[in-house]
DNA sequence: GTCTATAGCAGGATAGAC
DNA sequence: GTCTATCCTGCTATAGAC
């Protein structure tokens, strides 16, 4: 059908100045991209983008509910579509690298400049901390499932291993954007292990 | 003495305004401060800050391999004035979070600001990634010397060990950033005990 | 080498038509 | 709800005095 609600152009609108939002913060930074920019690339204007979101502001917040919501999802569906722990772990660290999914390569760059802005700007500190908390509960929840139905015991509490184990995840990424080879998958994977208390942890010893 | 050279007048005009830039890139970002900006707060002009570096992208380019060096010299006096690993360690981890040090907390903001510029302009990936190889050198180095010495062996050859032991420290800084509690030192050092393979890894294990 | 002054341009935000 | 047109602010970069 042609034509379309008032409803459903709102939506889309809306969704179009988010995705466009998403894709210019992460290759230019929000401070580099103007509202201009964004509305441009969403074919929409200014004028529409204000009435939405108030402001380049408002829809940085925005963007920042709808991929707390697009993550959790992305976690749900490592753990309950991959059977080995190994290949949950390694979807989520694919995801965050950006060999697929709709962000494309653009996670770790939004991931980091959502990051920035959070801790830069007192009001979205507090949405920021809750989407981490939330990354953490869902892979606690993970581990600890997993540590259940195998019978290994976790080296450390859930909660503290999903601390730890994003932790890694994040920083591993940091390193490999800018030198691939210096975190090759199995390294990540063996320092995973290390973490979680998996048997198999040794990858590669010194002579 | 009032009087001073050229030479020494220039030079401090350098400093004055890399530091200067430290402090905003980290607090605002890059490209949410002016060149003006960064010139007042020197306390020089912008003519100033032309004639030195060109411009904005010029004066980011100095304070990368100004930080450089620094960070550098952070790990080397972390490892030269400490014996035990886990007092090493945790001074990397606080010079990180800035509890010490001229650029106080600003040092993972600028971290994370200056791994965006890098990763986003072609111009700056080069130094940025050399910038953490030196890092993970050094790092490598001080974990294959302990090992030495103390006798105990690494989980993981010396490079491998230093990439994931940067990794985790990274990561564990962005969460801790957001909410301190769930990173807490012993947490930290417990995974980093995990990836190096000192026996001591267990800091609180589930029921 | 550093300052003052300014030209030229771009972006955030809004008013009013539809 | 969205678009067109525009105001105003603030920035980069440079020219010229000292």
């Amino acid at each position: 059908m042609v034509a379309r609600t008032q409803e459903q152009r709102k939506a889309e609108t809306r969704r179009r100045l988010i995705d466009a939002a998403a894709d210019l913060f992460a290759r230019k930074g929000y401070a580099g991209v103007s509202a201009e920019a964004v509305a441009d690339a969403a074919d929409r204007t200014t004028g529409a983008l204000y009435k939405h979101f108030g402001g380049k502001e408002g829809l940085l917040l925005a963007l920042l509910e709808v991929w707390k919501e697009e993550t959790v999802e992305v976690l749900t569906a490592a753990f309950e579509r991959m059977p080995a722990l190994d290949e949950r772990l390694t979807a989520i660290w694919r995801s965050l690298n950006g060999a697929q999914g709709r962000r494309g390569d653009a996670w770790l760059l939004l991931e980091m400049e959502l990051w920035l802005q959070g801790v830069r700007d007192p009001v979205m500190a507090e949405p920021l901390a809750e989407r981490y908390r939330d990354i953490r509960r869902r892979l606690g929840e993970g581990l600890r499932d997993w540590a259940e139905q195998t019978g290994a015991p976790l080296r450390h509490a859930p909660d503290d291993a999903a601390a730890l184990v994003l932790g890694l995840i994040v920083g591993a990424a940091v390193q490999h954007r800018l030198d691939p080879s210096t975190m090759p998958d199995d390294l990540l994977l063996a320092g995973l292990a290390d973490l979680i208390g998996t048997p198999s942890a040794a990858r590669r010893q010194p002579d």
